[in-house]
DNA sequence: GTGGTCTAGACCACA
DNA sequence: GTGGTCTAGACCACT
C-alpha cells in the first residue's frame, strides 16, 4: 500500500490521507482485520506530522472504518453502510457542485459521462 | 430571489452566497442584463458584511458570470462554457467524494440514482 | 465623428471619452481650429452625465489638446509634443505591463509583433 | 529581494506589490520551489497590512505563479504561458496608451526605441 | 506559526 | 449612490 501526499495541494493533508486509506480499504489492499501502521511509522514514512496521522485515525474510527485499541493499534473493520441521513449529507456537499456544472452549460449526457468516468477512476 | 445564509455552517458564507447567486442566474430568476443588488444592500439584507458580498461579486466577475462597473453595479452576463481543463478541475474535487461513497458500499445503481436526483434538484 | 461608450466596461467612461477624442484629433476627423460639441450636446448624445464630459474637456485642456473659452466652447489646438519627462511617465505606466508579459514567457519577436499590431490599430 | 512600496502613488499598493513579486520571480531573484515570506512578515517588513499582502498572494495563486498552502506558506511555481485570449487582454489595456502616444506626435522609430528600452529594463 | 474567513470603518474614484 | 482599496482586529483550520 503506497500512499503519496502532496503537501502543496490545497486539499488538507489529513483529507488526502483519509481518502487514501479509505481507498486502500475499499480496493482490498488493506483487509478486514489487518492492522494499520502505527501513527509514528506512518507519519515518518510520509514525512508528515504524527498529530496529523493521529487525527485521521480518529476520524476513521469515528466513522467506523477502523477500531482503535490501546495496545494493538488500528484494526480495520467493516465499512459502515450508508444510511439515508448519510446519503443526505453527501448530497448536501454535491448539490452546489452540480449547480455550478449546470451553470457552465454542461448537458445531461456529458454529466453522465463524467460521473461514470469518476466511478471507474475511484477504484484506482 | 430569496437567498438564505447559514452563518453557523462550516461552509464559508461567501461560498454559500456564490452558489446561491449562480443558482439564481442558472434558474433564470436573475436574467442576463439584469442588475444585482448593490453590495451594501445585499449585505444588509442578508445580515452579512458588505466586504463579504464584494468578495463574491469579485469572484463571479473573475469567472465571467457578471460584469462590475463602478457606478452601475453588477450586471449579469452569459455564463462561460466549460472547457476540458475546467472539467478536469471539477473531477479533481469530485473524485475523493466518489471514493468515499464507494467505500460506504454504495452500488452503481444507487450512485446513478443519486446523481440523477442531484441533477433534478439543481434546477431548483 | 462617431464615439461609442461602453458603460459596462471596466475602463472609466471619462477615459474612454478622452481616448476617443484624442484619437479623433489624431486621425484628423477633428481638425485644428474646429469646435468640439458642447458639453450638453455631447453628454446627451452619448447618454452620459454632462459632468463627465466637462471633466474630460478639462483634462484635454490641461494637457494642451484644446482650449476652453467662456463663449466659444472647446477649440482644438495643436497636440503638445512629448518631452523627456512626459516620455518617462508613459514608461512608468508601461513597465509593469511589459514585466508581466515577459513573466508569461513571451519572446522578443512576439513582443515586437504585438507592438506593431497595436501601432497599426491605433490609427483606427 | 528588495521591494519598495510607494503608499502615496495612485497605483494601488497591492498592484505595486504584485508587479514587484512577478518581477522578482521573472528575474530569478525568487526561484521556483522557494517560499515567499509569510503574509505577516512581508506585511510588517513593507509597513502594509497583512490583508493587502494576502490579496496579492491570492491573485498570484489564481494566476498560477505560486501555490498557497495553509501551513507551508507561498511556494513559487512555473509562470503560466500566455494564450491568445490572454494576449488580447493585454492589447486591450495597451491600445489606449499607444493611441495617446501617437497623439503626442511620437513617430514609429521613437516608439520602437521606447519599447526596446522597456524590454531591456523589464529584466532589471 | 501558516493561510482563510468575517467583520468593521475609513477614504477614494466615478457618475 | 456605486464599487475599489486599505487598515485593523478577531477567530478558525491546519501542522
Amino acid at each position: 500500500m503506497i500512499i503519496s501526499i502532496d503537501a502543496r495541494s490545497s486539499v488538507p493533508i489529513y483529507q488526502q490521507l483519509k481518502t487514501a486509506l479509505i481507498a486502500g480499504i475499499l480496493s482490498g489492499q488493506i483487509k478486514e482485520g489487518e492492522r494499520l501502521a502505527s501513527v509514528r511509522d506512518l507519519g515518518s514514512d510520509l514525512g508528515i506530522n504524527l498529530h496529523t496521522v493521529r487525527k485521521v485515525y480518529g476520524i476513521l474510527a469515528d466513522e467506523g472504518y477502523i477500531e482503535l485499541t490501546r495496545n494493538q493499534g488500528a484494526v480495520v473493520g467493516k465499512p459502515p453502510k450508508l444510511d439515508k441521513e448519510g446519503m443526505a449529507q453527501f448530497e448536501k456537499v454535491l448539490l452546489p457542485i452540480v449547480i455550478e456544472l449546470r451553470a457552465r452549460d454542461i448537458d445531461k449526457e456529458q454529466y453522465h459521462q463524467m460521473m461514470d468516468r469518476l466511478w471507474d477512476e475511484s477504484i484506482g
